[in-house]
DNA sequence: TCACATCTGTAACTTAAGTTATAGCGACCA
DNA sequence: TGGTCGCTATAACTTAAGTTACAGATGTGA
């Protein structure tokens, strides 16, 4: 059984499992009875009850879904999925991050769609109707995530009203970061994306309050670029601007909020700021 | 009942009614009876068939559906929802045309990002979870349209497994049509942008080939220009030049392709090009 | 500890595309 | 018949933001 684990190739799993041949855990027979002792120590399901994909579903399904997930362990910068395996496979991720981005063949400019982090689901679209997507998914750090495929997911979405309902959210949410973005990218300037997207990330006193807090905050410039549709250098220029008049700062590497309010203020006093805080208030009340 | 069909306000309903008074049709006691006549009239059922919101759906199951359906009739440049009112009702279009923007209340400026004809359902994504949108709706045309409360629509996703289904196949696209938007506004330049456009709304031939066709070809330049997010003034430029260079041409108002193999090696001859042929073969083969 | 890679910081230059302005055309209505 | 309205057409001007180039910082592994 030890050799099931580690053929798995995942560290904490493996890691995990010979701890379990230690202990006085009782001794598993099966993948499967693996990962249900994993999600049952809390490990993954911790990740995965505070995952908007599964908000409100009881314990008991979850942990039912879990032990049916393959994990999946990826190093940095690699390609995990192309236009071709849009078909596939749903994942989520459990440690990490990701970007979902479309590329301009002609000029190598990249534009991210979406950037997700632990607890977020990726090809959630097809999972609606499995229609080729033209983008691209590859991971910024080392991650670490669940996979099965489609067809099961759409099952326990017939299954389960209330893994359907989650789901729904979820999408309706994707749907809604992407008009944001494309508004954006029509409708301001390019430092007005940015202090769009850093208020988005960010809250009032630079702490993370939600997971998705600190998702930016160590990015390099050119990740921030392709978030708002712009290229390195004029990210670089205007993170300066932003740090001479003291709106934010950086400690070694790491992004920070200094000034809040002249923040709002630069994102132009209006809708979609008042949007961003009634989000961030309803997030903390979670 | 000639009344309660005059009190809909809906000239054709009303004719209808009218003639169904004088001809040996059944006589009519209700609004829905009326609906119900006027469907299996076809005039009503024609546009609904061929929609993709209810693709795949039983004749006795759509007609089921439209008898509880409101009409609504609509002047053209009449704003038709808010961001406020995102949360009420969801509604199929059967004539005219309504674009869903969204706008920079500082420059005035506007992007659309869906442009809706016949047979186009909005206020989709309310559907899934019925968060607030921030988006407009406004008539560009005169419009007809049939309406039901979003509670309705859910209520028939959870019955008809079919309805279900062809709903999600539905928010797929739109959200693929989204990405497609937001991507071109971050990776390509303005002459591109509007060949994009045009590319996908005509086909080789210059007739139209599938409901959609002729949606954008009367449309003035600012609304051309809301669509790849920028203003009327550049996309007039961008069409004389386009005009110049024989690719297209303009008769009494209607935008014309003349030379589609240049147009699309203008559109840089890569991916999202061969999607657009394998999807016009798709859509005609349907 | 040197070579190499990855990232940040600036400056000088170029250009796409937005702005403003003005003229003309056709439709519709009084 | 003339006046106003909505739309197209073009030209001159301005600027945001992209490009190219190079220098310094930091880290990693041979």
């Amino acid at each position: 059984m030890q050799s099931l684990a580690i053929s798995l190739g995942w560290p904490k799993l493996r890691r995990l499992a010979l701890d379990a041949v230690k202990s006085d855990l009782p001794k598993f027979q099966t993948v499967k009875a693996i990962m249900s002792a994993y999600s049952s120590l809390g490990l993954v399901s911790r990740v995965l009850r505070d995952s908007p994909l599964f908000h409100g579903l009881e314990t008991a399904v979850l942990d039912n879904m879990v032990v049916s997930l393959k994990p999946e362990h990826w190093p940095r910068h690699k390609l995990v999925m192309t236009p071709e395996d849009t078909l596939r496979y749903f994942y989520v991720l459990l440690k990490g991050r990701v970007k979902v981005t479309r590329q301009n063949p002609e000029t190598g400019r990249e534009i991210t769609l979406f950037l997700l982090g632990p607890g977020d689901g990726f090809n959630v679209v097809s999972l609606l109707d499995g229609q080729r997507h033209e983008v691209t998914v590859e991971t910024l750090d080392e991650v670490e995530a669940l996979s099965a495929p489609l067809a099961q997911w759409l099952g326990w979405m017939e299954v389960y009203p209330a893994f359907h309902h989650a789901m729904h959210r979820y999408i309706d949410w994707r749907m809604q970061q992407l008009s944001e973005l494309a508004s954006d990218l029509a409708l301001y300037d390019t430092m007005t994306r940015l202090v769009h997207l850093i208020l988005r990330y960010f809250d009032s006193n630079g702490e993370e309050r939600h997971p998705r807090a600190n998702l930016i905050k160590d990015l390099p410039h050119d990740e921030l670029a392709h978030m708002i549709g712009t290229v390195r250098v004029v990210v670089n220029r205007l993170l300066s601007e932003l740090r001479q008049e003291g709106l934010v700062n950086t400690v070694d590497g790491e992004l920070h909020v200094c000034n809040l309010e002249k923040l709002l203020l630069k994102a132009e006093q209006h809708v979609r700021i008042r949007k961003f805080l009634s989000n961030s208030v309803e997030q903390s009340q979670k």
